[in-house]
DNA sequence: TAGATACTTTGACAGTCATCAATATACATC
DNA sequence: GATGTATATTGATGACTGTCAAAGTATCTA
């Protein structure tokens, strides 16, 4: 499953209903840690990365970076996988597609 | 004159720094009425678009909207540049290359 | 210099956010 | 079931944000 929105960018000005999706796409990218977070995990490829290799590198408390998962998650850039007691992080397929577009359009 | 900072995006994780200065730019893209006013100023191509065409089309005060305007400009988004009463805006030369570059990383 | 227009700044307010410690939940192993 | 490890949630706190009305600044014109 995925959190991520069709977003519609036609040729004339960006519509509300766009930029709303678009928006918390870019939010999500607007921290810091979460940069560097979402760059560990895009790092990792296919296989991912376990979200206990992710709390040392960034230097936060575990439930700080749980929550910026949370977020990159709810803003359908990364998908989680669990695995026993561990849970893998991948960059969601297509994950900054709309963002890329607006951007280049 | 231009906020844009330099970024170094190597081959290694996104550094701390590279981080610091990608985040804001995002941050600025992340609220739906920057990104629509940014969308406006970025059709409007070489020439810009005067400050006061803009108030209307976003339904925001004037107050508002000059602070959404200030919030691009000090990301490097875009120049304001001075003619008479108005003020012209556009997207400022390179404005994106460094978000996009780590997009496509 | 007086008035008008375009824009910025200030101050206030309600809402959101990043962060951590403490607690809770999920899973594995014994 | 009890214990240990991995992750999530809760609650609190200080900082930041989007918004507007009101007041301030800048520029033009008469």
């Amino acid at each position: 499953m995925t959190n991520a929105k069709q977003v519609q960018l036609g040729k004339g000005p960006l519509a509300d209903g766009a930029a709303a999706t678009l928006a918390p796409m870019f939010a999500a990218l607007s921290d810091p840690t979460r940069l560097r977070l979402f760059d560990l995990v895009r790092r990792a490829g296919r296989d991912g990365i376990c979200s206990c290799d992710l709390t040392e590198p960034l230097d936060r408390s575990q439930p700080t970076i749980s929550h910026h998962l949370k977020v990159l998650r709810e803003a359908g850039l990364v998908e989680s996988r669990r695995d026993g007691t561990w849970i893998w992080y991948s960059v969601a397929p297509h994950a900054l597609d709309a963002v890329a577009h607006f951007i280049q359009r």
